[in-house]
DNA sequence: TCCTCTATTGAAATCGATTTCATTTCTCTT
DNA sequence: AAGAGAAATGAAATCGATTTCAATAGAGGA
């Protein structure tokens, strides 16, 4: 069967089908018998307004679209969930891209901005460049990013506070006795590699110790990555007595180097990842790490997006820099 | 800037909008010079089709809307994943609904089906009724579920052999020399729970060794119910040497119960749980555990749904069993 | 050169709902 | 009871692209 129009609707009720509309969206214009007889019409028929017809004709789909590299990572899952929580509450559906890093697949998406398949567009990607992104980016095109601090006149951003995250851990660190403390980065040019590694130079000077290069390795995010730059680092006849890994991965591989090598944690090597991942709680001991707000942070630029989206002035760029909690476990607490 | 429609592209090439649709849509009507000024003009106005307008006309959306419960669980990740690169193949985009086991929204979500925001919708929820989908279920709307089996006319579903999983488990204890088994399942009436149940139950028996009804009890699927479970398990004084739970958050609570109660896994008793998420191997001994074919499970599945879909002929309904891959680790093979 | 037949092209209808603007129907006043 | 003003209703345009069907231009044959 066919679904019914609102013509069918209209006809059913002796009416035009511009009282139908109105009844549908609750005008104060139709109302007593006229209402009644419309309402009984649309019951009989089943009727639902086509969702194509009435977006094409408000120009808005209500829809969102949200750009991740992976769906399967803790990580991009939670933003996920801030966004479409917060997203539906406003009436709006959620279009996922999982672009499995392919930028190919992402550009592809950012064009459902144009074609107006979305009214606007999150992306969760640190591969894209910038300017990739803000070829995309236009007055009348409403894009958010997350994770990351973009800088373009109505681009809104939220990320955590890297720099924090760095002196936070070492201070932490330092708390626990350590002077001497190595520095796992992800990919070199990652903002997030970036800043960690700053505020855990930043946090070190301060304290009066030494910043020593040697000390610093690159682990690319992975469990792999984390166990080869440890061995590295290990290789370099450099003491040292604690890791800050900039993600829970690199922290999973320096275990993994650590059981090899038979090196004790906390005992004999303090650990401190970022992402406070479910496995940090299930190997042991414990890995310390820091958590990030990122329900939080998917809800926050959702809804900023949202406004501006319907807001008829674009205000000036909105960034929005959330911070972290460091969850202190048995990796970098003895006997803890 | 408002962005360009057909009719500017038309008269900037000096054509009828019709001409333009046919060289957007690569008709072999328009060719030679025609042809180069439309695609000229195109370029110079940076024109895309309007995704509203032409879906209202072609009466698609080539959108697949997925309902899960949880999109930040490995085992919805895993079939979304399945699900978003088959449907992207054949160019249908996804819209997500993560429940959050919230019923209302489950079925709210089903509305998209029928004022046509999506062709179709892939359910991986087991909380809904069999005739609340069914309410839905219409000749002319395609719905597809995973993870469970359902009795109607044309919905597809794909789902694996519970049956032979709680077989197969049992087969391996019983190779490792167990003759007294438990089993935790969870929810009671979750198909998956039954079915698994069923298996171990049948290939007990035909192995000549007893059904014992007082080694089995419920969990929940979480890990908390798994720790419960063993814990009264162990409390009604039936001997048992090794346990099967339906999924392995429960093999991990009985992992806490055993280190609280100085049981040692495998020793003193074996754990099989069924899911094979990341932490199974992250954890001292690591957990045997099934791997279901997830993500083929969402691809087959888009690809049946599409399939139907778009076919001019509804064929009868199409069930897709596949099979899960036992994998043996330390949890239930001494010195494995 | 004229005519027929084919290859291109365009005008207009269509998809389904909303909204403007004009028209009709009421409701009060006086 | 008549007229002014308010309230309710409908006709038609609109959103943007596609497609049918009719019309035109062009090619080839006689």
């Amino acid at each position: 069967m066919r679904d019914s129009k609102i013509i069918d609707v209209a006809r059913k009720a002796d009416v035009s089908p511009a009282t139908v509309s109105r009844v549908l969206n609750g005008s104060p214009l139709v109302t007593g018998k006229t209402k009644e007889k419309v309402l009984q019409a649309i019951q009989e028929l089943n009727y639902t307004p086509n969702a194509m017809g009435k977006q094409l004709r408000s120009r808005k789909t209500m829809t969102l679209g949200v750009v991740v590299t992976d769906i399967g990572v803790a990580y991009n899952a939670e933003i996920i969930k801030g966004i479409e929580n917060t997203a539906n509450g406003l009436k709006y559906k959620i279009l996922i891209c999982d672009s499995q890093n392919e930028r190919e697949k992402e550009l592809e998406f950012l064009s459902l901005l144009q074609n107006r398949t979305v009214d606007g567009l999150i992306l969760v990607t640190p591969q894209l460049t910038d300017s990739e992104i803000f070829s995309f980016a236009d007055e009348d095109y409403s894009i958010g990013i997350i994770g990351r601090q973009i800088n373009h006149p109505f681009i809104p951003c939220c990320f955590t506070d890297n720099i924090r995250i760095g002196r936070e851990v070492v201070q932490h660190l330092m708390e626990q006795g350590h002077c001497r403390i190595a520095y796992i980065s992800g990919y070199a040019d990652a903002p997030d590699s970036i800043g960690r590694q700053e505020g855990y130079r930043e946090e070190l000077e301060s304290a009066g110790l030494t910043f020593i290069p040697e000390l610093m390795d690159i682990g690319d995010f992975d469990e792999q990555g984390g166990y080869e730059a440890f061995k590295r680092l290990r290789a370099k006849n450099q003491e040292f007595t604690a890791v800050f890994t900039a993600n829970d991965e690199m922290a999973l591989g320096v275990y993994k180097a650590c059981a090899e090598l038979k090196i004790s944690v906390p005992e004999s090597m303090a650990v401190v990842g970022v992402d406070n991942i479910r496995i940090t709680n299930y190997v042991e001991p414990k890995i310390s790490s820091v958590e990030q707000p990122l329900y939080a942070m998917g809800a926050l630029l959702a809804e900023k997006l949202i406004d501006q989206m319907n807001g008829s002035v674009r205000a000036e760029q909105q960034l929005f820099m959330l911070h972290s909690t460091i969850m202190a476990k048995g990796s970098s607490v003895k006997g803890g």
